[in-house]
DNA sequence: ATTTTTAAATACCAATTGGTATTTAAAAAT
DNA sequence: ATTTTTAAATACCAATTGGTATTTAAAAAT
């Protein structure tokens, strides 16, 4: 029964959520089956198996998070407004992260680490390409003379981005956005300290 | 074949680090009879079922971790010390850990918050306990005085854990320590910010 | 109008899953 | 020395897993 639409794609927006709330051995062909109404034989006529739709999955889930990112700070010109635009944006879309399981990068990195290498090593490129670009956003703000010399880039990015993630796993787990909500008062905070002027 | 020994315990300590790096959903019956070169019978014998095994083996790596953080933290009587103990804990225990799977809150708060609600409250517990004791290492420190009153102790305790959590995630995915062994030095600084004196 | 193409449904499949009932054999109790 | 107990091994089990081969039927091409 042929629609010939984008079923690949309606299929992997589909089962994003699920493979980042139950991860890949969770996630079975009958979730998948159930979160698109359609059969088996539509799955397996888009995808080779189960991997090539979680690495879809997992693609598309990361795209959509970073794109969110990186539309607001690039608006943004002074390197401390760029950092604190992940602020802004973190406190708006929270809830929506949440209710689709979470932050994929969290989620996939401690779900695939021992056992998936091909979505590991997905995540990993992820987690590496966000931590450089704070680096790098902090390093040109130093070089601008806008962001205090003395600043070590590399140690602000694993703060930001542990602040972050910890704050998500704090909240998720004890149920609370007081969690999140506090870290990213952290942030700010730090941004305030390393701001020339 | 009858060796009645401590069998129930044993297969918890054999399993529980597989657990921790594949999850519950991700360890298969096989995966415990191959670890304790048992055979289901055994195992069966000892539990009422993989759940039961599961839950024990997360309270073995709860408990294993917490013992080691209460052991010398009680040893010191400064609160920025008792806090300085974790981060020097963590700098002589995090290879073990990451060879054990990283850490079991970490783990299976993600593994389990959507599928598995007895493991997930068990997880819950523990984390709000571990927060619950830096808060109030940080508040008796401020009723003394060694800690400034100005303080915010929930705050500081998110940012805290956050910044361990966080590392870790960074350093096992990253696959480089230089992670994690910069959260401890943020938290260091941290801890030397709210002294008194 | 008929044929070809092809997306999706159907009907299978072996292998593995967690789990149970039964048997074995060593140790403990008599 | 014999019986009883019981931990563990063995031999099953139904249900589910991911996956494939075949069929169906609608749309596109002729």
């Amino acid at each position: 029964m042929p629609k010939l639409e984008n079923s690949r794609q309606f299929i992997i927006e589909k089962t994003a959520p699920i493979f980042n709330k139950k991860g890949y051995e969770g996630t079975s062909l009958s979730d998948i089956k159930e979160a698109t109404g359609l059969t088996k034989g539509a799955v397996y006529c888009n995808f080779k198996d189960k991997k090539e739709l979680a690495i879809e999955a997992l693609n598309y889930n990361l795209k959509k998070l970073r794109s969110e990112f990186n539309k607001h700070v690039a608006t943004e010109k002074h390197p401390a407004e760029k950092l604190r635009a992940y602020v802004v944006i973190y406190q708006s879309i929270f809830d929506k992260v949440l209710f689709d399981g979470g932050c994929p990068i969290l989620n996939s990195a401690t779900d695939a680490d021992d056992t998936h290498p091909e979505l590991f090593s997905r995540v990993k490129v992820s987690l590496f390409e966000w931590r450089e670009s704070i680096v790098s956003i902090v390093e040109s703000g130093k070089n601008s003379s806008q962001i205090k010399r003395e600043t070590n880039a590399q140690d602000f990015a694993d703060a930001f981005i542990s602040l972050i993630e910890g704050g998500i796993l704090l909240s998720k787990t004890l149920n609370s956005k007081r969690h999140i909500e506090s870290n990213l008062k952290t942030i700010s905070r730090m941004i305030d300290e390393i701001k020339e002027n």
